[in-house]
DNA sequence: TATTGTTATACTCTATAACTATA
DNA sequence: TATAGTTATAGAGTATAACAATA
């Protein structure tokens, strides 16, 4: 789709305009914007990722919270929010699932008792290694599309868009 | 982001778990994952793209819908999910929008009365027109992050995902 | 039987504002 | 006054199934 066909023999023998059934879709100009190109492969890692995860009891949001609690232990929620670019009060939401499931806990700060200092418990540590390893298994047949170096070069173009 | 710090001298200074104020946070092996990099630009986008454009009466989906009704007169609504790759129930929206603006127009096909032959009406190229450099406009700001190539790089990187 | 457009439903995600308790 | 967490609400997006008309 790199460059759009400028459509359709097929079309012109249709008299143009009625049956399309089968012509190849011409989509002008939509390629060269990223917008929707980001949703396109949004979608299509979207319905992969339900369709191959929909055992596993959790969401979205709950992995890479996971993995940020684990790797910042006493991060508050404000600070989880601003480090996955969502609501504050979306996160209460997610804190509410990992303690359901026993991956983490809010211990009320005693230096400043407004805050919730976050922590993972043993069994989140546990469950996010076998995640990730779920998250990777799922992402390797989009990965194996690229080169290792035409990888990198796409994570780098896409981290340059939304790190300030 | 591209080499996530391992953190954190000013976590450790702080007892090293209670105070994260302001530490750097550490993404640990989010950065690697294609899901997280789009799931983060796509956030960036469409916020910039909900604040700027909230005055333009349409929607997101109404863009591209209407770019392809344009550039593929005679289409079904089915050709335009599959297209789009939505699903068909949601093109009835979408056309029920388009229609409302007086953009496109559905007429029974001769051919299979089952089908919708969709066609833009003259409103709906200018419309467009006016959109499509609206959204142009829009992406600068990001497109402005990459050289022309990197930005095409980009570009085709991703449409190898979604293209069959 | 299969397909096109349609309707209905339900669930998730997201944005926003207001409240409380603390600072 | 400002901030952290919470609650509530509304809107948009998405997935699914079922239906009528037509092939």
């Amino acid at each position: 789709m790199t460059k759009p066909k400028k459509s359709t023999a097929k079309a012109a023998k249709n008299k143009g305009v009625e049956d399309t059934a089968d012509r190849a879709i011409d989509y002008s100009f939509l390629p060269d914007l990223l917008g929707f190109n980001i949703r396109r492969v949004q979608i299509e890692l979207w319905r992969d990722f339900v369709h191959k995860l929909d055992d596993e009891q959790f969401r979205s949001g709950e992995f890479s919270a996971l993995a940020l609690i684990v790797a910042n232990p006493g991060i508050s929620q404000t600070e989880l929010a601003r480090a996955l670019a969502i609501d504050k009060a979306h996160t209460v939401a997610l804190l509410d699932d990992l303690e359901k499931n026993g991956w983490a806990a809010r211990t009320r700060s005693v230096e400043d008792r407004r805050r919730h200092t976050l922590a993972a418990t043993p069994a989140g540590r546990k469950a996010l290694v076998r995640l990730r390893k779920s998250m990777i298994e799922h992402e390797q047949k989009f990965c194996a599309l690229y080169s290792p170096k035409e990888l990198q070069t796409l994570l780098s173009l896409l981290q340059r868009l939304y790190t300030r």
